[in-house]
DNA sequence: TTCGATGCAAATAGTTTGCATTCTA
DNA sequence: TAGAATGCAAACTATTTGCATCGAA
């Protein structure tokens, strides 16, 4: 994660914005101007804020209000086409979705459960700026127990 | 993390408060009844808002100010005596730091670097809402690529 | 007695909401 | 043409700051 996603995830950003233009589509939504080029500044890597969106925004469209820009962050972020991160005090920023997932693995059964990539977001940042270090969240299984082999809880 | 630190770091919340007070005296603060109740409040388990902490102290002492209560929350921040986490949207929530790491393990040359337990809370709270499942932070390494290993950006 | 801590009021940043208007489908 | 999307203003929440006062050491 962080600015590093497995090739196989790294579509044209032609090609996500048109899976979300069906998307929306699908869910009886209308494609505005300001939806589009909102799509494109989200499409580029990184993270961005609203203010930040809205500036890209802004460069072809300067009409376009702070407020449509969260409007349709709300939207999107409904319709799990985005996430939304809290990164730390100030505004949170907003990327696409992507397939990208972690894995908990249980040390007593062996079971396997799934966790989307962005559940690695904060280790993954706090990672990079502290060590300058990429994780591979992908690749590896987080070890623990799972939510049936818990040890007993009489020991607090 | 999450709800479980390892035995040997959840001391009495006496002691934990005396080592606090030790490191505030040490640096000059001074201890008022506001910051003894403010402690006390973080010394309680699990997650904080700067409001929900205000109530506590205000239980015990009405008159203490919300600003009060950020003032010692940036100080006990700044002194790294807490940790303040932003969830979700909504207040940040204070917890008091524990020695608690995580390790970061170059896939490449081996090297080991380590991360503060804090930066795996997002993980943790993950795992354990949407699965139930407990992480053992200190038992595993995460794989990935240090500064030094990083592959060729021009792949992007 | 000194300087850090506090209370209060007001400012600020980020985000959301109400409502009339505009524009996509 | 209907209803979604927008612009604008204003409200709201969380947090910070200025300043005079209070209180711990």
């Amino acid at each position: 994660m962080g600015s590093q996603a497995p090739a196989a995830l790294r579509l044209p950003a032609a090609e996500v914005i048109q899976g979300v233009l069906t998307v929306l589509r699908d869910h009886g939504c209308r494609i505005t101007q300001a939806r589009l080029l909102l799509l494109a500044a989200l499409a580029r890597p990184g993270h961005h804020s609203a203010e930040e969106i809205a500036a890209a925004v802004r460069e072809q469209a300067p009409a376009v209000h702070l407020t449509t820009i969260y409007r349709n962050l709300d939207e999107l972020e409904r319709l799990h086409i985005i996430d939304r991160t809290y990164i730390s005090h100030g505004p949170a920023t907003y990327h696409l979705a992507s397939a990208a997932h972690g894995h908990l693995a249980c040390e007593a059964c062996g079971s396997i459960a799934e966790l989307p990539g962005e559940a690695f977001r904060a280790l993954s940042d706090a990672a990079l700026s502290a060590h300058g270090f990429v994780i591979s969240p992908s690749r590896f299984a987080v070890p623990g127990r799972c939510a049936a082999c818990q040890p007993s809880r009489d020991r607090g």
